[in-house]
DNA sequence: CGTTTAGTTGACCGTGCTCAAGGGGCGTGG
DNA sequence: CCACGCCCCTTGAGCACGGTCAACTAAACG
């Protein structure tokens, strides 16, 4: 998390993010560069961006750090229904709707850009390429919430904390956040179980049956698959949901 | 399910829900209503509009009968994503991506409209407000998939299904498929437990167990609730995540 | 009238939860 | 510099929620 000491140079994870889903054109590259150097703003941990009941009137864009789209029942259970990496958008369009139906926290320090609804609608109408690669995002973010829905309803829970490696490995893939064969993994074990639906001890046991099995290495916050596939496999993964074209 | 005499009026649904997100003005209902009428079709019970790996190059609009959303693992484990509604669309901008990753099956007979991708954009850019309610419908499908999650992932079977019921009713009465304390609900307790990632035993179970708390009769495909509160308590229900505006 | 599909019930079992205790790393304050 | 507290991870023991397998009934259907 070095990038806030050079952020006007972390648009990078946006770019990359977005060009796997449209080739962007020049114009639209520099309208997007432009639009988020504007105002970047940064986050400590465990901070909400913006909470369920707010009203939504801005776009933000992810630089660096990881966060968690959650909702809490009364009784205090929490689940995440999404983790938001670098470069995902959140979220396009949003201020359509009058009121937040989920909270946005950080899970680590997080830099990330900001655009007001105005800002926001210019820049989607200035190049054609770079408002559908927007799009295809947020359908792609439709997409996971999907997979999440049979990870949680269908799979065991081996598979299903397999599947959810597999993901983030793959989602940071892109954005160039993998190196090798280990990425950064600066979450806890909780935010894992809240995003499994699992309890902390089962998943700590689920992580430890993983280890075992030697499909990943997982310390000091860095993950490590040495046999990607066998993790997958594991996991019953496929990424056609991530909708990469290229 | 007796539209299909006289299918041409019933482009009722559609208007509905889309009116339950952004008053239509009467430019916007007229395109609406001359694009659904020009092509509209029918399906038996356990037919799929469209399948994983196809390429999605058109948009539908449900006029009558209930569909699913659904995911396959190769082992033959279902997950039911969503229900689709009278009055929902399938998908806003869904011809953006290059496959589908999941598949969309009936579970009644349906009655549905079907848009060509240039049609349909005529049609966004017809009237303003009407491109806003379906983005809207959009958005408020994706808020669906979240509240999904926390369903799956924290609550417990009884909470699980009452939820469902909960929102299944909130879906219906705007589109005008609520009558009294009581809707039509055409489906198994095999595609429900699909859809709460439950086992059809436990499910069924849990069926008896809301019956015999008296907060649902549900028999001949007909659900009643006569304490929608007592329901939406034990189902810890909060309907924010529908985001109707009126 | 036979066959299929949907719902129901029982018995047993296993995955994953709860409660509880303890250890290690790290930051903070005395 | 050390003590303390906090957060995160780990482990054990017991149990319950929900799954699996199997049989049976009732209704729908051809």
């Amino acid at each position: 998390m070095n990038s806030a000491r050079h952020e006007g140079s972390q648009i990078q994870p946006v770019l990359r993010r977005l060009s796997a889903f449209r080739h962007l054109s020049e114009c639209g590259t520099a309208a997007l560069d432009k639009a988020i150097r504007e105002r970047v703003l940064r986050a400590g941990t465990g901070q909400d961006l913006i909470c369920e009941g707010d009203i939504p009137d801005r776009v933000r864009f992810i630089l660096s750090g990881w966060l968690a789209r959650y909702k809490t029942l009364e009784d205090g259970r929490r689940q995440i229904v999404n983790f938001v990496l670098p470069g995902d958008a959140c979220d396009t369009m949003i201020y359509l709707l009058s009121e937040m139906d989920h909270s946005i926290g950080t899970l680590t320090p997080v830099v990330y850009s900001e655009l007001e609804r105005p800002q926001f609608e210019q820049l989607m109408a200035s190049d054609k390429t770079l408002a559908e690669a927007l799009w295809c995002e947020s359908l792609a973010g439709n997409a996971i919430r999907r997979e999440w829905a049979v990870n949680m309803g269908r799979r065991v829970a081996l598979e299903r904390v397999a599947h959810l490696l597999c993901e983030i490995i793959e989602r940071l893939r892109p954005v160039g956040l993998v190196d090798g064969n280990s990425c950064a993994f600066p979450i806890t074990q909780m935010d894992l179980a809240d995003a499994t639906g699992l309890s902390a001890v089962h998943l700590n046991r689920t992580l430890q049956e993983l280890r075992a099995a030697g499909l990943i290495v997982l310390r000091e916050r860095v993950l490590t698959v040495n046999d990607l596939d066998a993790l997958k496999t594991a996991a019953l993964f496929n990424p056609n949901y991530l909708h990469y074209v290229h």
